[in-house]
DNA sequence: AGACACCTGTAT
DNA sequence: ATACAGGTGTCT
């Protein structure tokens, strides 16, 4: 699914879209997908509104909204494995034109109220979740923001914080720790595989045990990393493609994420694949040993 | 920390 | 037919 690059590089294609363009009243194909905490809040009040922001918080978009007359509404989404927000422009002459398992659509007019565009919300596992609320009642928001740690290209993101939590995560493997959206908010199992490697770092070694260089080296190669990510417009596995359904091409210089059995990139030894926290994980015995006295 | 659940599509 | 996939939430 959509990790931090491929969010923040959605993101990036969506927002030309939205430019000048006013929400019509959306089609809704499959509810339960959509949902509100709060009852006041109808899918038909984004009928006429504006796109006034949209950001990006760990793998969720933030969708910023805003109707004279009314307070702003935040809709916010994401993607889950194999969700997907495209713009289809022309749009799709009715609705057996649209893409399989679509499960939203937005009309967006110009300012003469004609239809230019449509966004549409797809989503083969629905996995993904679209919530949408009024701006400033996120906290209504329960399975939400709550606890999403500092984003990994920020200023918070640093080795003393990496440090520090893993002190409170004493056992957890390391594949697990960075997994979890509280540590580094954004960070999937692509990223965790790679930036593991690259900090020859062993997936499986317990937090409590990370030393201060590890901690150091982590941190600088996680933004290296994501940075070079969304630079090349994301990973394209399988379902990822940006708001005009391009691929990304990070997938050609992966190192070791899906190629257990091959050789080591830095060393030639084989890549070893472990299961870790219900997730595969591939890293090399040799450059990511542990124990660490070998 | 691990198992399983939520889903569908694809590969073997 | 079975295993597996960019995620996350709940339950042992």
């Amino acid at each position: 699914m959509p990790e931090l690059p491929e969010v923040e590089t959605i993101r990036l294609s969506m927002l030309p879209h939205l430019q000048q363009r006013q929400l019509a009243q959306p089609l809704i194909l499959r509810p339960g997908l959509i949902s509100c905490p709060w009852p006041g809040l109808q899918p038909s009040d984004l009928d006429g509104c504006q796109s006034a922001a949209l950001s990006r918080r760990g793998k969720y978009l933030l969708w910023r909204l805003q109707k004279t007359g009314r307070p702003d509404t935040l809709l916010i989404l994401h993607f889950g494995m194999t969700g997907e927000w495209l713009c289809l422009s022309p749009p799709p002459a009715d609705q057996t034109a649209l893409p399989s398992h679509t499960h939203l659509v937005l009309p967006l007019l110009d300012s003469d109220h004609v239809i230019r565009n449509v966004l549409i919300w797809r989503d083969i596992r629905r996995f993904g979740k679209l919530i949408y609320l009024p701006a400033d009642r996120t906290d209504l928001w329960p399975a939400g923001l709550k606890q999403l740690g500092p984003e990994p290209l920020g200023q918070d993101f640093t080795p003393a914080f990496l440090n520090r939590e893993a002190k409170r995560h004493q056992r957890l493997p390391m594949a697990s720790f960075l997994l979890n959206q509280s540590v580094g908010a954004g960070l999937g199992n692509i990223y965790v595989n790679e930036a593991l490697f690259l900090s020859q770092i062993s997936p499986l070694q317990p937090a409590g045990t990370l030393s201060a260089d590890q901690a150091q080296q982590l941190c600088q190669d996680i933004r290296r990393l994501l940075t070079r990510a969304i630079a090349s417009g994301g990973s394209s596995l399988r379902d990822y493609r940006d708001a005009d359904g391009r691929q990304g091409h990070f997938q050609e210089q992966h190192l070791v994420y899906g190629r257990g059995g091959q050789p080591c990139p830095r060393c030639g030894q084989t890549l070893v694949s472990h299961i870790i926290g219900g997730r595969r994980v591939i890293s090399c015995p040799h450059c990511q040993p542990w124990p660490k006295q070998k």
